[in-house]
DNA sequence: CTCTGTGCAAAGCGTTTGCAAACGA
DNA sequence: TCGTTTGCAAACGCTTTGCACAGAG
């Protein structure tokens, strides 16, 4: 059980309805765009306006605590930060998976080779799920 | 030396001096997004229209002659479809390099645990070139 | 009580579309 | 000549902004 209030003022942010709704979201479902959140926030409240969406993304974005995942061929998705992870995207039903991969020796072989100072790395696979696999 | 009407004519587009010219300045600069594209373009036909420039590299993706790369934080860019490889950003300068890597075991690894059939890998790293290092 | 967040409507910006004229094959 | 492309202007969709009111601390 997770505690969205103390979540976000952990990382100072006002508590509203709105956001706790946002984070819960989130954690639930793990990555979602704009419009997947704001269809699922819409039931909630039903006033809600996108333009609360987005403030409130861009918030959370500026305090590090959401992060953006873009996708080749798709919307960008959101997701609460955490450890760093690659992602996996099913080209037919559009599901998005964490996966953790050891990429320490693709990051130094590329820092070797181009002589870059690399802090940061953003991996998308695209491919079909189990499911469609089928 | 590059021929970039026959490189048109292979991919079925149609050679006007204003897709050569896309195709030119690519092929030099490797990456470019719609901006930078279109004032390149300007100097050359000065009343080129940015619609052009959209409706080209559109045809362009769609005949997998050009392909668009995500990046964080940063504008898409466009470059000429060639074989795989991953990119280098400079979060100081912008600059964007391409570099091949082994990915062959990363994919392995993730198609494996996750049970995907994986057709595409996008890795962009983003970090300081070495001129923004120092 | 004060400051911030919300919801609405309007503005902004990048991208796409429709159309007449120009151009490529 | 015929079909496609170009450039322009208008339309479009997503995102941001300004503002009055409501809500959090």
């Amino acid at each position: 059980m997770m505690n969205y209030t103390t979540l976000l003022k952990e990382y100072d942010l006002k508590v509203t309805p709105q956001r706790v709704a946002i984070v819960e979201e989130l954690y639930t479902n793990g990555h979602m765009n704009i419009d997947d959140l704001y269809k699922k926030l819409l039931a909630k409240f039903p006033s809600i306006s996108l333009a609360t969406i987005y403030k409130n993304v861009n918030a959370m974005i500026e305090k590090v605590f959401l992060n953006e995942v873009k996708i080749p061929n798709a919307k960008s998705v959101y997701e609460l930060v955490k450890d760093e992870h690659s992602h996996l995207v099913c080209s037919s039903c559009g599901k998005i998976e964490d996966i953790e991969l050891d990429v320490s020796s693709l990051v130094k072989q590329a820092s070797t080779s181009k002589n870059y100072t690399i802090n940061q790395t953003s991996i998308v696979f695209a491919g079909l799920c189990p499911a469609c696999s089928k």
